[in-house]
Order: C-alpha cells, then sequence, then structure tokens
RNA sequence: GCUGAAGUGGUGGAAUUGGUAGACACGUUGGACUUAAAAUCCAAUGUCCAUUAGGACGUACGGGUUCAAGUCCCGUCUUCAGUACCA
C-alpha cells in the first residue's frame, strides 16, 4: 500500500469529526490549557496560505499539550463583522449577512481540508444575534459605570447616585469629563432627572460626546486612530478629515496606568509591549497656570484672569520661559489676541485648519506662527511673557498649550530663532549658541532664583512644591492615550441597545437583549447624512411593550427613537475568548464555573497589527469586566506570540506606455513602461509567463502582443503581501490536493521561524513531501527501494514502476537496538525542547533525521515506530494516525501519551577534541550522558595521559560536568 | 529623528550556558534503475590554492576579551518593522 494520503486524510478528517475527538470538557481532573488564534474575517477571498500558518503552529501545540495529558480548549470562530461585506452590499445590493455565510462555509471547508482539531461545537460569529446580545450586554455594564480613583477600580453607577445624594460631587475622585461643575447634595436632590442624567453621562465609562474625529468621506464613517496609517484610511486609503461629530466614547484613559502595569504581569514580546507602552504614552511632569496679562481684576467685578494651563515633563526649566505657544486649535486663542494682531492670527489659523493631516505631517521642518499681541505672567518671576500660536504645539496632546523654553527643548529653540525670540541660558556651565541642551541628567539649573545649583530630579521636585504654593501648579501625569471613538456610521456592526428620550440616552433591558440589526434596502448613508439604520423602516423601542417598533409610531411619550449608529469591529473581538467557554448559554455571556475553570487564554497566536487596537481594547473591556466582578482575570491573553506575515511574490507585466504592446523584463529599458501586476498562476516557475492564458485572463488582454526575449516573456518579481489586488495570493487547496494536508503542515513550519515575516515559496514543498513517505515507507516493507529484487520485474507489469508493488506493512514485536534506542530518544529530547521554545522549524529537520535514521538502520520494531508515529502526530496528524490505527491501536492518537525522554539512551562514545593551547595541540575532553562516577575519572585520568605524551605536563585544572564538554586548563 | 529586531553558502535556514560553523531542506552536478520520462536510490556541493595528500581563508565591516567568538564587549555600515512636532 503507497502513501496515498488523499484517502488517508479525508478518512480522518471524517473520523475526528464524528466522534467528536477534539471536543473539550468544561469539567475535567486534568489540568486545563487554553489555545487560541486570532479568529479571521471571512473575507470573500478564501483562506491563502498565510492564513493557517498561525492556527498550524497553535494546532501542534493544542496536539501537543493532549498527548501531554492536558485538557485542551481549542476553539475557532469568526470575526463576521466588517467592512468589506458591506462595501460588498453597498455595491450589489447583497445582504452582508448572506455574503459572510457563504464566506464562513467556503472558510470552514478549507479549514478542515488542512485536519486542525478545532472544538467546532463551541464555535462564535460575532455577528450572531445570541453572540452579540451579549457585545451589547457589555455596552450597557459599561455606561451603567464609572471609574473610582480612590478604590482604583470600575464601580456601579448606582453607586455614585447614592453618594450624590448623600454629600454631593465634592469628594468624589473619578475619571471623568473634565469640565465637571461642583455641586452639593442638596443641589443634586433638586436636579431634574435630565440634567442628573447630563452629569451622570460625565462619569459613564461609555459615553456620548461631541469630539472631534477622524471622518472619512469616502467611507462615509468615523475611523480610530489606529484604522489611519500616514493620514489616510487603512481600509482602502482614503483621505481622512477632522470633524466634530456626537459619538459614543470608551473611557479607556480611566485604565491608562493599569494596562501599562498589567504588561509587567504578561508573557508577550517585547515590540509588542513597548508599542503598547508607547501608545499609552505615560510621562510625568507637571502641568502649571499662567495668567494672561492684563490680570483682569482691572477690568473690575471678580471674573477671574484668564489663565492658560501647560503640560511639562520639564518644570526644573521654568525660569528659562521666553515665551509661551498655543495650538491654532486653543480655545483661548480668539479670545486674547489684541486687535492689531487680530487679522494675522485669523488667516494662520485658517489657512491651518485647511491643510490636512498629511500635509501638516509631510511637513514637519517648516516652522511657522505668529504673536497674539498678549502676554502672560511668569508665575515665580511675574515678567511678561510673550504669548505664540504655532502648529507645531498639537491640540490633542496635553493641553494644547506650552511653556516654550528655547534653551532646554529643540523645537522651541528653533522656533525662538526663527522669530528672534530671546533665549534665556538657565544651565551651569552648557553653551546653548548651537542647539537646545536637553539633556536631564547632566543638567545643573543655574539663573533660577531658588532652583540654583540643583539637578534635574532636586530641581523638579522644588519647582513643584513652589508651584503648589502659589495654587499654580501640581504634579501631573500626562498619558498620550485618548478615549476610544466607539461609534461608526454603517450597517453591518452590533446595533446599540440604546433609544433617546428627550435627547438623552437610555438603555434596553438586558432581558429584551438581543436588539437584532433591522433590515435595510440599500446600505448607504442616507441622504441627510444619516448612518444607513436611518433607513430603516422599523427601528424605533416602544418602551411600554419593550420591543422594536416601526419607526413611523414614534410619539416621543411611549415610542422612541433608536441609536443609529453601530458599534465599531473590535466591540466582538474583545471578548469573544470568554465565550468559547461556554458558547451555547443563553442566559449569562459564559457560566461562572467555566470562567473559574478556564481563567483566560494561555497561548494566544496572532499578527502583530492588532498590538494597539484589539490586543488593548480587549485588555481594557477584561479588566472592566474584572472590577464590576463578571470575570476572574484581569487580563485576557497570558501568552501572546505573533506569527510573521507570509508574503506573496507578486509578478510584473511592462506594458509600452500608451499602447497594448508588453515587454520582457529584460529589455524594459528600452522603452517607456508602466508596470502592472499579473496574476502568479500565470507564470512558471522560472518567471516565464504563459502567454495563451494572459491572453484568456481578462478579456483586455486577448489582443495583447507581446515583445520577447529568447522567445520567451519574463516577468519582474518582487515581494509584497499576499492580497487580492496583486493578483499574488497563492490558496492552500492546490497544495493539499497536490501533496495533502500533512505536506502543507510541515512545509508551513519548515519555512523558517515562526514569528519571522517570509515570503511563499513552493520549491520546497517536495522536501517535506518526501519525508512523509519515508515516513510511510519506515512502517512497511522498507527494503524494497534499497535493494534490487531479482524477482520484481517478473512480479510485476514493467511500467508501473515500484509503485505496483504492494508494500507491507512491516512493524514487528522485535526487540529495539541501541542505535534504534538512542535515535528514538534523541529525537523525544530535540521535539519536546522545540515545541515548548516553539522553532517548529528545526523539530521538522529533526524528524527528517530521525527517519533516515531508522531507514539505515532498517528499523522495523513496534517499541520504536509507535512512540514516533506520537511525536510526529502533532505535525501530520494524518499520517500519523493511520500508522498509529496500522499499528493495532484502535483509540485515535490523538489521547497517545506523549513519549518520555530516557537519557540513559543517549550513550555517546567518549571524545576527544583537539584545541590550540597556547601555540600547542591540546585536546578537549567531551565525556558521554550515562556515565557513573568511577568512568568519569577512568575517562579524565586517560585524557590526562594523552596530555602528558604530548608535552609532558599535567593539566593543573580539570572542570567536569556530566554530559559537558571537560574544560583542560594547563 | 526615536524605539525595536536582524545581517551566516546559489536559496530557505541550523548551531545548548562561548566549544569541530554551514545541521536539515531546496537548487545544481554526476551516477544507478528505465527504450524514455516520472518516481526512487547513491554520491558530490562555503570560497580559494593543489593532480593527489593536504593547506589557506571564511558568519556585514573594524577593533577588543578568551586556550577558544556566529555567539560576549566597543565602534561603524546596511536592511526591515513600528512610531513620529507628545512639550
Amino acid at each position: 500500500m503507497s502513501y496515498d494520503f488523499n484517502t488517508i486524510e479525508a478518512k480522518w478528517q471524517k473520523y475526528w469529526a464524528e466522534k467528536g475527538t477534539f471536543r473539550a470538557e468544561n469539567n475535567s481532573t486534568k489540568p486545563k490549557y487554553y489555545v487560541l488564534d486570532m479568529f479571521p474575517y471571512p473575507s470573500g477571498a478564501g483562506l491563502h496560505v498565510g492564513h493557517p500558518l498561525g492556527y498550524i503552529a497553535s494546532d501542534i501545540y493544542a496536539r501537543y499539550k493532549r498527548h501531554k495529558g492536558f485538557n485542551v480548549l481549542h476553539p475557532q470562530g469568526y470575526d463576521s463583522f466588517g467592512l468589506p461585506a458591506e462595501q460588498y452590499a453597498i455595491q450589489t445590493g447583497q445582504h452582508p449577512a448572506i455574503t459572510t455565510k457563504e464566506n464562513i462555509a467556503r472558510y470552514r471547508e478549507q479549514l478542515d481540508n488542512i485536519g486542525f482539531s478545532f472544538d467546532w461545537s463551541r464555535e462564535v460569529r460575532t455577528s450572531d444575534p445570541k453572540f452579540y446580545k451579549w457585545t451589547q450586554w457589555i455596552f450597557i455594564e459599561l455606561f451603567n459605570s464609572w471609574y473610582d480613583v480612590d478604590a482604583n477600580k470600575a464601580r456601579a453607577i448606582s453607586d455614585l447616585e447614592t453618594v450624590f445624594a448623600s454629600e454631593g460631587n465634592l469628594k468624589v475622585h473619578a475619571i471623568c469629563d473634565e469640565d465637571i461643575t461642583p455641586f452639593t447634595a442638596e443641589e443634586w436632590n433638586g436636579f431634574s432627572s435630565k440634567e442628573k442624567q447630563e452629569i451622570l453621562l460625565q462619569y459613564r465609562l461609555t459615553y456620548l460626546a461631541e469630539t472631534e474625529v477622524n471622518w472619512c468621506p469616502q467611507l462615509g464613517t468615523v475611523l480610530a486612530n489606529d484604522e489611519i496609517v500616514n493620514g489616510v484610511s487603512e481600509r482602502g486609503g482614503y483621505p481622512v478629515i477632522r470633524k466634530k461629530m456626537t459619538q459614543w466614547s470608551m473611557r479607556i484613559s480611566a485604565y491608562a496606568q493599569r494596562l501599562l502595569d498589567g504588561l509587567n504581569t504578561i508573557d508577550w514580546p517585547q515590540p509588542l509591549k513597548d508599542s503598547q507602552t508607547n501608545w499609552i504614552g505615560r510621562s510625568e511632569g507637571a502641568s502649571v497656570t499662567f495668567n494672561v496679562l492684563p490680570l483682569r481684576e482691572d477690568l473690575g467685578g471678580d471674573e477671574k484672569p484668564y489663565a492658560i494651563e501647560v503640560f511639562t515633563t520639564r518644570p526644573d526649566t521654568i525660569f528659562g520661559t521666553t515665551f509661551m505657544t498655543l495650538a491654532p486649535e486653543h480655545e483661548l486663542v480668539q479670545k486674547i489676541t489684541t486687535p492689531e494682531q487680530k487679522e494675522a492670527i485669523v488667516t494662520y489659523v485658517e489657512a491651518t485648519a485647511k491643510r490636512s493631516e498629511r500635509e501638516r505631517m509631510a511637513d514637519v521642518k517648516t516652522i511657522s506662527g505668529v504673536f497674539t499681541g498678549a502676554y502672560a505672567e511668569h508665575p515665580f518671576t511675574k515678567e511678561p511673557i510673550p504669548i505664540w500660536i504655532g502648529d507645531y504645539v498639537l491640540a490633542g496632546y496635553g493641553t494644547g498649550a506650552v511653556m516654550a523654553v528655547p534653551c532646554g527643548d529643540q523645537r522651541d529653540y528653533d522656533f525662538a530663532k526663527h522669530f528672534n525670540i530671546p533665549i534665556t541660558n538657565i544651565f551651569e556651565g552648557v553653551d546653548i549658541s548651537e542647539e537646545a541642551f536637553a539633556d536631564k541628567e547632566k543638567t545643573v539649573i543655574g539663573n533660577s532664583d531658588f532652583l540654583n545649583g540643583l539637578n534635574y530630579k532636586k530641581a523638579t521636585k522644588r519647582a513643584i512644591y513652589e508651584l503648589e504654593q502659589l495654587g499654580q501648579g501640581e504634579g501631573k501625569i500626562n498619558y498620550r492615550l485618548r478615549d476610544a471613538v466607539f461609534s461608526r456610521q454603517r450597517y453591518w456592526g452590533e446595533p446599540f441597545p440604546v433609544y433617546y428620550v428627550d435627547g438623552m440616552p437610555q438603555m434596553i433591558d438586558v432581558q429584551h437583549l438581543p436588539i437584532v440589526l433591522p433590515e435595510v434596502e440599500k446600505y448607504l448613508p442616507t441622504e441627510t447624512g444619516e448612518p444607513p439604520l436611518g433607513r430603516a423602516d422599523v427601528w424605533a423601542w416602544d418602551a411600554e411593550k419593550n420591543e422594536v417598533v416601526s419607526n413611523d409610531k414614534i410619539d416621543h411619550k411611549t415610542i422612541f427613537p433608536l441609536e443609529l449608529n453601530t458599534m465599531p469591529g473590535w466591540a466582538g473581538s474583545s471578548w469573544y475568548l470568554f465565550r468559547y467557554m461556554d458558547a451555547g448559554n443563553d442566559t449569562e455571556f459564559a457560566s461562572a464555573e467555566a470562567m473559574q475553570y478556564w481563567q483566560n487564554v494561555d497561548l494566544y497566536i496572532g499578527g502583530s497589527e492588532h498590538a494597539t487596537g484589539h490586543l488593548l481594547y480587549s485588555r481594557f473591556w477584561v479588566k472592566f469586566l474584572h472590577d464590576r466582578g463578571f470575570l476572574p482575570v484581569e487580563e485576557p491573553f497570558k501568552k501572546l506570540i505573533n506569527q510573521g506575515m507570509i508574503l506573496g511574490t507578486s509578478a510584473f507585466m511592462y506594458r509600452v506606455s500608451g499602447s497594448k504592446k508588453y515587454v520582457s523584463k529584460g529589455l524594459k529599458d528600452q522603452y517607456e513602461t508602466e508596470e502592472l501586476h499579473v496574476d502568479v498562476s500565470l507564470i512558471n516557475s522560472s518567471d516565464e509567463l504563459d502567454i495563451e492564458s494572459f491572453k484568456k485572463w481578462r478579456s483586455e488582454f486577448v489582443d495583447a502582443e507581446f515583445i520577447l526575449e529568447d522567445g520567451k516573456y519574463i516577468v519582474g518579481r518582487e515581494v509584497e503581501k499576499m492580497s487580492k489586488s496583486k493578483y499574488n495570493v497563492v490558496n492552500p487547496d492546490g497544495i493539499c490536493e497536490q501533496y495533502g494536508a500533512d505536506s502543507l503542515r510541515l512545509y508551513e513550519m519548515f519555512l523558517g521561524p515562526l514569528e519571522q515575516a517570509k515570503p511563499w515559496n513552493t520549491a520546497g514543498i517536495t522536501g517535506v513531501h518526501g519525508f512523509l513517505k519515508k515516513l510511510w515507507k519506515l512502517y512497511h516493507n522498507r527494503d524494497l527501494n534499497l535493494e534490487k529484487d531479482p524477482n520484481y520485474y517478473n512480479q510485476t507489469s514493467k511500467w508501473d514502476g515500484f509503485k505496483a508493488k504492494e508494500l507491507v506493512f512491516g512493524a514487528t514485536d522485535a526487540e529495539p537496538t541501541k542505535d534504534n534506542l538512542k535515535t528514538l530518544h534523541k529525537t523525544i529530547k530535540k521535539v519536546e525542547e522545540d515545541i515548548e521554545n516553539f522553532s517548529f522549524n528545526t523539530s521538522v529537520s529533526t524528524f527528517m533525521i530521525a527517519v533516515n535514521e531508522l531507514t539505515a538502520q532498517k528499523c522495523n520494531a513496534k517499541a520504536i515506530l509507535e512512540p514516533l508515529a506520537v511525536l510526529i502526530s502533532p505535525y501530520a496528524p494524518h499520517i500519523a494516525e493511520e500508522l498509529w490505527n496500522k499499528l493495532g491501536n484502535s483509540e485515535s492518537i490523538a489521547t497517545a501519551v506523549f513519549p518520555v525522554f530516557d537519557e540513559k539512551h543517549l550513550v555517546e562514545s567518549t571524545k576527544q577534541y583537539p584545541i590550540s593551547f597556547n601555540g600547542k595541540m591540546r585536546f578537549m575532553l567531551e565525556l558521554s550522558l550515562d556515565l557513573n562516577k568511577d568512568e568519569i575519572e577512568a575517562a579524565v585520568m586517560a585524557h590526562e595521559k594523552t596530555q602528558q605524551q604530548l608535552d609532558g605536563r599535567t593539566p593543573k585544572k580539570v572542570i567536569v560536568v556530566p554530559g559537558k564538554i571537560v574544560n583542560v586548563v594547563g
């Protein structure tokens, strides 16, 4: 029987599905292990060879952990809300639910073909109402929570109402909107219901606010900061502008410090932790208030002076402040500008507003700004300081205003030089005639009154103290992390469980969830610019009957309008990991017992592109749910591995400009050409184009002409991200058909280290496929191809070759030889280490060596072949199952126990290595692993003798480490 | 600019705590078996010199530590990724 992988793989995939081999139990005496992949978005293009890379790695680990006696949870699902299905719906009118369903079916088929050990009974889909019911529920819980700084956690909003009713908000320390008006208990109790709601909204962890957002006109929606790349939308590459809109926001800033601290408790790649750290952007410093001159007491009344609050990380340099700069968007700009400067300021502000983000970013070198004509008072010297505006100060960071210290900050320095503003040097022994001095460590302050002679640390402390005495500043920690906008003007997302009474948002009670997406006849925004849900006919809330009803019934008494926005893509993916623990639960998002048992994800594998999106939001929600007592854990993913991207090798053709002629790569420089992508399936392994297929590929190429070199059309090649639009996508189906899923799995692992990006190239796949054939033969009549059989040609048809002769299953009960055992245990050790270190690529080599050695040893002992099959089964599960079955086992190999490594079989002969020592020839000694004390002594003595014979000296020091090399120092 | 990662044959990539660099695979060349092809098996394959025996040089570059450096230290260069006027 030859290795018929197609039959074998189909057989075992069916077997696993029927027997439910990979179902995880929520009750088990075994230790638990949770292995999770980032679930895919089911796109119309299907899976390409890059997708399964991480899945194969996690599958190997999951199968390995099962062999090691763990109760393994290894589920899979779909992140099925998203923009592409909606864009497709806009173009074709096809309902996104239908497209999504079809795409999922295709994904499932492809995933099944690769033989993953997923527990499909726990599948989740974020677009399934049974799933998003709980996404809506979490939203309501966020709405019903506030962040208590004293308890350092989120609490129920009802607690806050109790506090307000008894003592007002004066003693409440919350992370909330900045401009909260203080009130007493009496005042609170006297507020109307609407006033109370408005106040509470300023405290809630999700809140409605008029925010400046990134608006993408082409997509008709708002984008989060991480959905924008270089000033254009990540999807589609459309321009993005700033616009004010009323939006739902998530108060993730409340968790900034805990998100930072939590990074120390999890095992994630350092670059990823770094990028979250940068994103959160903690900086320590002080906030300082500068009063604007003329102080307003001379204006009469008790009006307070205008005050500019700044954030600085260098309060120690406050005496070096020679001007201030406001962002052009700063709210005080209009108020403080003097009449003489008005025109210049207005012109500048307008010019800045017109510049797109992109232009502003592209042009960071040009220094620009305008003097407002106003002055502020230095808190200590009481000197007047000119106030400027300039676009190097960003409205979105800190307070949108800086105290400019040109001697200590290069940007302030450049600005001052450019506009001839004086520069005061406040550093001892430093020359600032050429550039600013920003080295904190070497700082000694001078020319600064009470700060003179102090270093950075002491001066900072003292400056903050003095500012506090004046009531004009305090120590402050500033975070770059902004609250996350949570509204999207889209159709294909989770609807909010929200209706509006008198303009105030109301939550729909959990027992009436889910609020299911309504039908609409078109998926575009409405003519008036409302989100697509504005087109729904049945989209109003009957607060008496508690159901969704037709919109034309809205009476604002019992029937109210529903929220028209939907939630962003990251909503469902922020908590899905818990749904797998108890996927069918209709009464809770997962039962407490299930969550207590499974805790959190032990191993998470996925791409690093989610560093500041999904992986941050998910940590935020988990911390929140933990605070409110819904989750036992505070971090979602204990260990994370980023698999590298598999890149495609694009092919390019060169079209002679303005013609239908295509010139081969070698001759392209003789013409003026433009390059265009061509489908890689039309190219053979030597970069030659299949001209006939190319003409048939697309109608526009039917009458193409070619300028060939040596009768061939050679294309250009370049490695790029795999993408449908670049025609460089390779999907796994063809490979599964031609070489089998096991070959694909082995090959994807063999390609290189998991974390590394690498181009896809099928050239080497015959290597791993050949290994599987050898493995198969190892369990069968292996001698057939190694020695000539004189009868062979008589037995079989001459033309059928070796395949025609039946290979006989050949494992026996024979005793394994020493060599057999050595090979086996060497392999166990290496494979175990490799899997634990996630270096799956090297273990494939280990298998090849093992099979080659055992073949050479003509090993047919069941005692070797059986454990070998278990070792290989995580990598190549189908062939391992088949061989396991043939060895006479009735249970699936998935339940087999991982073989135990026994050091004693690794008997190496003691070896001497030559080294050169002080120009003389010496030897080093390597001891075998299994020697006892006496044997070691004997070996060392023999070794010393050799050394003596060489130069007549005895080594002075001998370091003996069993199993290691002996270091002899003369 | 800043942060992080990495530079090893024709190619992908191996190499424990420093210990025979180039495992394993692809590719290439030669051979066996075939009428032939495919498949399979065997051998060679870092570079240079040499008929052979053998020798020299080799892990981006320049230094250093060490009996011993791909690995550790200092400096330089290059590439990739992330981030960007963050006060």
